[in-house]
RNA sequence: GUGUCUAUAGCUCAGUAGGAUAGAGCGCUCCCCUCCUAAGGGAGAGGCCACAGGUUCGAUUCCUGUUAGGCACACCA
């Protein structure tokens, strides 16, 4: 597609001097669309030609040249207000919407390159909470948007499936095992079994030494022990795969930390042969002070090795694996520090540089009770299930009362319920805190996925209508000329921008509020326009433009891993 | 205490890599279904952009400090 941006920005630079790059830079987009549709401020100008910013606006103005791309050029304060030929603008964004389809707005500059992405990992044995759903769906989201961009994702799921927490869970199953159906409901009764060895080795000091024993014993290989532990993670597994299949979530591996417990020697090596590996407190830590950190431990005193140590490893094997130019983290900023400090000790491992500059830790903020944190123990937990599912069934309620008719009710149902709460979670910037409230969750109306949703419905209840998808030669450009819809084509001509924005800062969101833009722009067209039963050419063009928004729309939730129904 | 993030309408948040009159949704007050799905649309009220300095032609945006809150701060992950 034409960079209309770039076409003034080389105007300005045949006049000024001043490097193309630089005005391409300063070029916005005006507060209000009768301003113009780029603008380009002349006050930087002003002080090297000792001429206001006006004047020199007016010069710059007589000296450039209208044609097929521009209609007018205004000046306004110090202001350079450039508008398009609209027709000409108008035609070129639907010639590309006629030729690329359901695959407009992608593109090919990731090129094939690798994107490790590490997202959801929750821990086995524990509950699957709505604090869980921030990584899952971000990283989920980030994951389609760089594929889109033409880039290989990896999924990764960082399955927390390690540490002394199994010894635990293996010596309360010798203990009471029989007392608790694990095959029927693994999660919760293994939980519930952890809350009480735990609270067994509080009092007990000697069944805690036992516990890091069986962890030991499930270190070394003891066949009893591994095999409790297998059966542990595939039990858990399978619920939280219920819970992948309902948020249509899937992961490339799902290789967690126990898959690096015979990797972290070499971490361990390198980094004591460089010397990089000091004695301090009996633990073997690498020192960054210089890097203003405290240090990261490698081995704890007791010999064993930590969180940082198998992501340490986890970083090796992925550059080798999967070769990748960037490695995205996805987990809140409670771990901030955390990978501060492993990304600079991975800088010590012989990485080749391509691997170790390109680790990005992405963190986003809390989800949070109105009465404060969620704690296992308290049972104030509010699980991922129960909220889709509780979703899923306040949507059936509405389609009850508003489309009772409705054929396919629970495949809908599902598609709103879930959108719903993927498109709250993704609506904000990545570090805001959430707190949890059961109304704003779940509220339908407004900013939210199913409106997005209604909107596509009702695009794709016109088009069924029309019974006919017009051909680009049919519609008639200069009738989009009007402040309503040359709204509309804007924002579709912004579309690849806004994914690339999106890809760039890691954040969903900057979608989402595009589709949500998007959807009013049409819904206000859509209010003042009849669509159907005009004038053949009017009708055309007008079902044209709804093809191009639902379309659009339907990309746009699907990079969200969001469902678009068809009716609702 | 140190580091870090956050502070914009009653509430939840946007604000395009410093620019023109700071925008949405929810909630509140009105209005609109003989008309393509009212989970919709329109109108209105609602702001010292936490505070104080600084840089700049220009600051909600950048810098410094202050205040308030979140998070982290070595053998948990």
């Amino acid at each position: 597609m034409i960079d209309f941006k770039e076409i003034i920005a080389k105007k300005i630079n045949n006049i000024v001097n001043l490097d193309e790059t630089n005005i391409y830079n300063n070029l916005e987009i005006p507060p209000k669309q009768d301003m113009g549709d780029y603008a380009f401020p002349c006050f930087v100008l002003s002080k090297e030609l000792k001429k206001s910013p006006q004047i020199i606006a007016e010069e710059i103005k007589d000296k450039i040249e209208l044609d097929k791309n521009i209609s007018e050029i205004k000046v306004v304060g110090g202001y350079l207000n450039f508008y398009l030929n609209k027709e000409y603008f108008i035609k070129n964004v639907l010639n590309e919407m006629a030729e690329k389809n359901e695959n407009y707005g992608s593109s090919n500059i990731g090129n094939g390159k690798n994107i490790v992405i590490d997202y959801s990992s929750p821990n086995i044995a524990k509950p699957f909470h709505i604090g869980h759903l921030r990584s899952t769906v971000i990283g989920n989201s980030i994951y389609k948007i760089y594929k889109y961009l033409g880039y290989n994702c990896i999924g990764i799921n960082h399955i927390g499936d390690w540490g002394t927490q199994f010894g635990k869970l293996i010596e309360g199953y010798k203990r009471w095992g029989n007392e608790y159906n694990i095959e029927e409901n693994p999660i919760d009764e293994l939980t519930k079994i952890y809350i009480r060895i735990n609270n067994l080795c509080k009092e007990d000091e000697s069944v805690l030494e036992d516990c890091r024993n069986n962890f030991k014993k499930l270190e070394d290989g003891d066949e009893y022990c591994v095999n409790l532990w297998k059966k542990f993670k595939e039990l858990s597994l399978k619920e939280f795969e219920r819970i992948y299949d309902l948020l249509d979530v899937h992961f490339d591996s799902y290789n967690g930390e126990a898959f690096y417990s015979d990797k972290m020697q070499e971490v361990v090596d390198i980094l004591e042969r460089k010397g990089l590996l000091v004695e301090s407190e009996g633990a073997k830590v690498v020192d960054l002070s210089e890097q203003g950190m405290i240090p990261c431990i490698i081995e704890k005193s007791n010999g064993s090795t930590t969180y940082a140590t198998r992501d340490l490893a986890a970083i090796m094997y992925r550059a080798r694996e999967y070769d990748f130019n960037k490695a995205i983290y996805l987990t809140s900023y409670e771990q901030i520090l955390h990978f501060k400090q492993i990304f600079e000790v991975a800088k010590m491992l012989d990485l080749d540089e391509k691997y170790t500059s390109n680790l990005i830790h992405a963190p986003f903020g809390m989800v949070q009770l109105k009465t404060g944190k969620m704690s296992t123990r308290e049972g104030t937990i509010v699980k991922l299930e129960d909220l889709l599912n509780e979703s899923i069934t306040r949507v059936k309620a509405i389609i009850e009362n508003k489309n009772p008719n409705l054929e396919n009710k629970e495949e809908i149902a599902k598609q709103v319920g879930i959108g719903a709460v993927i498109f709250n979670d993704l609506y904000n910037n990545r570090i805001k805190d959430e707190v949890f409230d059961w109304d704003i969750m779940l509220n339908f109306n407004g900013e939210t996925g199913p409106y997005m949703q209604y909107i596509y419905v009702r695009t794709k209840s016109i088009l069924e209508k029309a019974g006919y998808i017009p051909k680009i030669e049919d519609v008639d450009f200069d009738l989009l000329n009007n402040d309503t819809a040359y709204k509309i084509i804007k924002l579709i001509y912004s579309f690849q921008d806004t994914i690339i924005q999106a890809a760039e800062k890691y954040e969903p969101y900057i979608i989402a509020r595009y589709l949500i833009n998007l959807a009013q722009s049409f819904s206000t067209f859509y209010n003042e326009n009849k669509i159907l039963g005009e004038e053949k050419k009017v009708q055309d063009t007008r079902v044209y433009l709804t093809y191009a928004v639902g379309n659009v729309l339907k990309i746009g939730a699907s990079l969200l891993g969001i469902k678009m129904p068809d009716r609702m």
